[in-house]
DNA sequence: CTGCAATACCTAAGTTTCTTATGTATCTTT
DNA sequence: AAAGATACATAAGAAACTTAGGTATTGCAG
């Protein structure tokens, strides 16, 4: 089974942000496999909505890059810089905290009105 | 704290849907107030966002609706169909267990390279 | 040794879905 | 009497994704 894709709306740059934070450095097609494998496929994130969110990210000063060549073919990595550093704690948090939200929301028992 | 509303896209239909769910029938202001309530605030959804969605909820089948006056006011009601009722329960595990799959990007230590 | 799949980057058009702003009207409270 | 709350709605614009391409290199299977 694979989410429909509106529910990695919103969690997108928090997630990309929350790896680069573990992993130190990683490039784009690397995070696209990185979460295909840890979520067991179940969240795939295509390289249409990958990219231009880590030029976004990389525009805002949260992401530094740097280019490695590996034989003839680049590779772009990023990494976090301080700013980015402190909008993934803040981002992660948020996002924990809004997790319980719905969980709370989710887990309501049905009103006898 | 409100959340980010990037956050709360793609979980309003299932947040709506389950509300439903829960309190048999309810009116489009009506639900605002109640996630506000529910939440201490966290999640606001605005009228913009609510009423479209309503009606696209109600296009593909999912609600049905019944009309009421208060004094000279409408209340426009919303209640699951047959058809909704068992999309509920689709969203809603599906949403449970999103939330359980991003929990364990977000617990992940980071990785000593 | 050739062709396909995988690796690796990227962009653009179109769509969806939200925000922001506005409109209308009634009811309640000060 | 005015302001705020209740209650519906829509429209223009923005954001962020999907889909569909484009380019190029590398590895592997037949």
């Amino acid at each position: 089974m694979i989410y429909s894709s509106e529910l990695i709306k919103g969690t997108l740059k928090t997630i990309v942000l929350k790896l680069l934070e573990d992993n130190g450095r990683m490039y784009g097609y690397e995070i696209t496999q990185k979460v295909k494998d840890l979520t067991g496929d179940r969240i795939q994130i295509t390289e249409g909505a990958l990219y231009p969110t880590l030029h976004v990210l990389e525009e805002d000063g949260l992401l530094v890059t740097d280019v490695e060549y590996i034989g003839k073919r680049v590779r772009k990595y990023y990494r976090l810089s301080n700013e980015g550093k402190a909008k993934t704690n803040e981002k992660v948090s948020e996002l924990r905290d809004f997790i319980g939200t719905i969980q709370f929301l989710l887990d309501l028992k049905p009103q006898n009105s």
